[in-house]
DNA sequence: TTAAGGATTGACT
DNA sequence: GTCAATCCTTAAT
């Protein structure tokens, strides 16, 4: 793997095929405040051509998922539970959607803003451990929606070791989505940055 | 136009 | 363990 770098290319894959290969990997985002680099622990993949009922792009694209079928390797930002912003890497062709749910990270570099950015009480495993808080340590806002995880201020490094990864059922997921069937919730095993598994009321079984 | 629910978190019992 | 916060998106009137 030495050498290796994401390209455009890496990314038009499924979500599915690439969500186990980007555990280990560092994402930097550098604002005005300073870096923050982030080592991801744990993703959900989602697809978009109508076969995953948990995904938003399950019935095809709207105002807020547009980005999801766009350039693969850009982010996809969005809104929910009327006050949280979650992050996703697009994935696969223009034209096809499909998104890599970051939902934890360990901060490995400016450590001390994203301290600033999460609260004086918030221990130092928890600060980007979860998906919304993985964004607010990150400094990712909801305008950032569509920017280019491959190119300034954002960028995107490799695993430089290979890690034991576990998976299953995607987390907060209702209805079928979150079942067995779907077990695309990636996780290195272990970590103590993995977010608690959190069966939806609704899920089905 | 209205209503239901959400890829969650943090506070509280 | 339970539950409220809070507002955007979607589907149904």
């Amino acid at each position: 793997m030495t050498g290796f770098v994401f390209d455009r290319t890496f990314f038009q894959a499924t979500a599915v095929e690439i969500a186990p290969a980007i555990l280990g990997a560092t994402l930097t985002h550098e604002t005005d405040e300073g870096p923050v680099t982030l080592r991801i622990t744990e993703v959900e993949a989602y697809l978009g051509d109508g076969t995953d009922p948990g995904s938003h792009a399950f019935r095809g694209k709207t105002a807020r998922n547009a980005v999801m079928f766009g350039e693969p390797g850009h982010l996809y930002a969005y809104f929910t539970y009327g006050m949280h912003v979650c992050g996703n890497i697009v994935c696969s062709p223009v034209g096809s959607a499909s998104g890599i749910l970051l939902r934890g990270a360990e901060v490995v570099d400016g450590i001390e803003l994203a301290r600033a950015r999460r609260g004086p009480t918030v221990r130092d495993r928890d600060l980007a451990r979860g998906p919304a808080r993985m964004t607010i340590a990150a400094g990712i806002r909801l305008a950032d929606n569509g920017a280019d995880l491959l190119s300034s201020p954002f960028s995107l490094e490799p695993a430089t070791t290979q890690l034991a990864a576990s998976s299953g059922p995607r987390t907060g997921v209702s209805g079928a989505g979150g079942s067995i069937e779907y077990s695309w919730r990636f996780w290195v095993t272990g970590d103590p940055t993995v977010s608690p598994y959190k069966r939806h009321p609704r899920a089905h079984a």
